[in-house]
DNA sequence: CCACGGATTGGCT
DNA sequence: GCCAATCCGTGGA
């Protein structure tokens, strides 16, 4: 039930498994608005190396910095001037790796969640499922922003916490959403049939 | 200094 | 299905 923060060891890894095993796994925000919580239901990895389409792909530069870490910490982009985006970084120190966040099913604090997409006044008026069923809505319904960029998800206000396992025949793969690079590549994760993944 | 375009979203045709 | 909204990092002049 009350699980711990997954280790900085786990992210450690190739980062598209652990774009898969995030499937499943509890994002968690301690908000000023409440503690929010859901359910991790589709990602997308971006690799340090040989990657086009991932933004490390030029190098270090002031914008990715934080790509460049130590994995188990967040990277937060904004996202054609208006949304923002979560990953979770991956890899050694140097290495430019993140796992995008694209949906989450909600847990805790869906009132809360709805307030920040839809304002006090949409709370209850619109579809569930279209509170955090793309990575812009999954910021913005969790009230993720630039101000979060870097905290690590171990001990801060934003972490993901251990959950129980995706099976593998549960699991949905796919090419890259929204990208013109490197579009050959089945990097896109999700789980099969839950009704916050767009596209399936 | 300036021009370009993106790991998106939502509204309109 | 098409396209505008809107910011700013990045790269070329």
């Amino acid at each position: 039930m009350h699980s711990a923060p997954l280790p900085v060891s786990f992210y450690l890894r190739d980062v598209t498994q652990v774009a898969r095993d995030l499937l499943g796994k509890r994002l968690i925000h301690n908000s000023p608005g409440g503690i929010l919580t859901g359910m991790i239901t589709e990602t997308e990895a971006y690799d340090g190396h040989d990657d086009p389409a991932s933004h490390s792909y030029p190098g270090p530069k002031p914008r990715n910095t934080m790509m460049f870490k130590e994995g188990g910490i967040l990277y937060v982009y904004r996202s054609y001037g208006i949304h923002f985006c979560a990953n979770a970084v991956t890899g050694a120190e140097g290495y430019g790796a993140a796992v995008l966040i694209r949906s989450v099913e909600p847990e805790s604090g869906k009132n809360v969640m709805a307030a920040n997409r839809f304002g006090a006044a949409g709370v209850g008026k619109k579809d569930a499922a279209v509170i955090s069923n793309g990575p812009g809505k999954v910021c913005q319904a969790f009230g993720i922003d630039m101000s979060h960029n870097g905290v690590s998800l171990q001990n801060g206000a934003v972490n993901i916490c251990d959950s129980d396992p995706v099976e593998d025949a549960a699991v949905g793969m796919s090419e890259r959403i929204g990208i013109t690079k490197a579009t050959d590549r089945m990097w896109r994760f999700y789980i099969k049939g839950n009704r916050y993944v767009p596209k399936q």
